[in-house]
DNA sequence: CCGGTTATCCAAAGCGTTTTGGAAGGTTGA
DNA sequence: TCAACCTTCCAAAACGCTTTGGATAACCGG
């Protein structure tokens, strides 16, 4: 523990309220004095101990995240990573800390509950929406200021999200690979009570449905976005009577799979068979050097959560504010992974 | 906000001090009126305010962690993820939070200055310790409870950690290769600045060389470790004009790299070349399925954050305890990806 | 019936801040 | 010169909890 309000005050013959004034930029303080408390401050590395100012003043300065752990697996997504370096470089720069609950999914609502009721966090970033998510309006009902990660369908009421336009996303993917020639086209999705994951296919559907392609149940997969699960669905798939000729992929762990598999098979990516991959643009997993491994695409999580993580700190500032929206758009990055179909 | 302990004592006719006791298990209050308190307590969701709390006792039962984002491209490692997942578990089930602060390596003694002068945290996790590592003797210095997740060759001084036996692992391993045959045996490791890659170093050459086989610098390659620094590694070392038979990796990303590069050459896994790699057991990133995929050197990341954080409440509930330390040892496994040398 | 326990409760202080409501002294303007 | 300001500081209350040091009443043994 460091120094005190009240041991720095009297160290400089004044006053605990002089002296708080003088380090909060209050005016009725004399200049000079200012100057003399805050090098005194300085020197001593006087840091106003946060749970006792948060006491005072109603206010905590820290925001919480809750990551949901898959129940099956408690597998941990690496999207959260990224995205929560991004928020945490917006908390940083506005003196915000971050306190962090990682619960499987079964306990998440009552983490999200204790939080709040504990008094911790000014506001939470909701992650990984599902369809109707009770998230949404049981943080709404308690007044706490907050911002999703995506959004939930089904949920009417308005409310803070930021979000990646799947839909569009995987639109998009799928015109491109129609364009190439290609109609068998495979789904390998993350699992679809996942907000996004229901996006994206139904932006594969409509492009499909659009270019007079009937969707197949039998191209779509869904599951943890894991290596494993690309190498299994792509050698499943690989081995239908009439398989796939292009591939699409909820992320880039999934897309290594689904690449391991195919060059297993003695199938030539890019030749032979196509793959584009959503890419997060996550730090650790690029996408190729120079030139990109994959035709994806792309947005960067990381971006996300900065951008997120300012959302609610806006909202928290102006509490009366109506919710605010953001859509992203991602970039289709065309690589190695795409060529015409073959006939 | 929820309810505060002066309101529920007031709607229980009963003082602040009892309802408190009551709550907090004290003998010296009525097992009727305690049961009554309870039940009002669940009724109202009262959750005692972290912060006025923390502020009465002097303890904040929360853990800070500052996670790194390496200087040159701001990655953030892989393995944080799963080993803050397992941390979080204790920390839960002990009732205590985790608050996280993700900043430039640079800014890292700061921050973790910042948490402690702020009183935020009772105790810390240092991550990614560094040879001869300076916050080790700053944290001693300042008295804080603290357990480093590694180690730091060069501190003298006793500190508690927690850490997987890297120098035997890859001692092991390379032992195992060398026992298949294996002479020309490439080291794709990560950043040797850091302690577990300098070990894993240390480790691979003492087996080389108790083995006769003189360590080649040609063979040793270090970088941050994704997937694409393993595809240029394994690409560069297979044009050497002796190229390596045999590859020791430092992360799953870069084994897949590894293997990308050499699939490329149309060298075969286990046949004309072998890997082993570490792997951190991450979530997201298993062995393959049923039979791993690679010859790796494995140990649960979670299992070690969980034990650190039960390491670190430890030394917070006693303080006056010597400092602990824990050593893990790897187990290796035997995949498809290795096989007796071609001669 | 009475001193001494024991069981049960409470008032008040304290944790380290911020903030409200002055107070003292100096300055200004007529 | 004197009321009416500023300017600059401070004492004390408040935030929501825990904890110290009693207080009260009931109970007990002799």
């Amino acid at each position: 523990m460091g120094v005190t309000l009240k041991e720095l005050a009297a160290s400089l013959n004044l006053s605990p309220t002089t002296v708080s004034r003088a380090l909060n930029g209050y005016p009725e303080v004399n200049a000079k004095t200012r100057k003399r408390v805050r090098d005194a401050a300085d020197r001593a590395n006087y840091h106003p101990n946060t749970r006792a100012r948060s006491l005072a003043t109603g206010r905590t300065h820290a925001i919480g995240h809750v990551i949901p752990l898959s129940d099956s697996h408690e597998i941990v997504n690496p999207v959260f990573a990224d995205f929560i370096a991004g928020a945490g470089e917006t908390y940083s720069r506005a003196g915000y800390e971050m306190v962090l609950s990682m619960v499987p999914d079964a306990d998440e609502e009552q983490a999200y509950r204790n939080m709040i009721a504990r008094g911790a966090v000014d506001g939470m970033i909701v992650h990984g929406p599902k369809l109707n998510d009770p998230r949404i309006a049981m943080l709404t009902q308690l007044g706490v200021p907050f911002v999703v990660h995506g959004r939930s369908s089904g949920v009417d009421a308005p409310y803070s999200w930021l979000d990646i336009n799947n839909n569009r996303s995987f639109r998009r993917a799928t015109e491109f690979l129609l364009q190439l020639g290609h109609r068998r086209i495979a789904l390998v999705n993350g699992l679809e009570h996942m907000d996004f994951a229901m996006r994206r296919r139904t932006g594969y559907v409509q492009a499909l449905t659009e270019a007079g392609v009937a969707p197949d149940p039998a191209l779509m997969r869904q599951a943890e976005m894991t290596e494993v699960f690309g190498h299994r669905a792509a050698t499943d798939l690989m081995r239908l009577p009439d398989p796939p000729t292009a591939f699409l992929s909820s992320s880039m762990l999934v897309a290594y799979g689904l690449r391991r598999a195919l060059v297993d098979q003695g199938v030539r990516l890019g030749r032979d068979v196509s793959v584009i991959t959503h890419d997060d643009d996550l730090s650790y997993l690029p996408n190729g050097g120079d030139v990109p491994l994959f035709t994806a695409t792309q947005s960067s999580v990381r971006e996300a959560g900065r951008k997120a993580a300012e959302m609610l700190l806006k909202t928290i500032h102006t509490p009366q504010h109506p919710p605010l929206t953001c859509l992203m758009e991602t970039t289709l990055i065309v690589g190695e992974s795409t060529g015409a179909a073959i006939r």
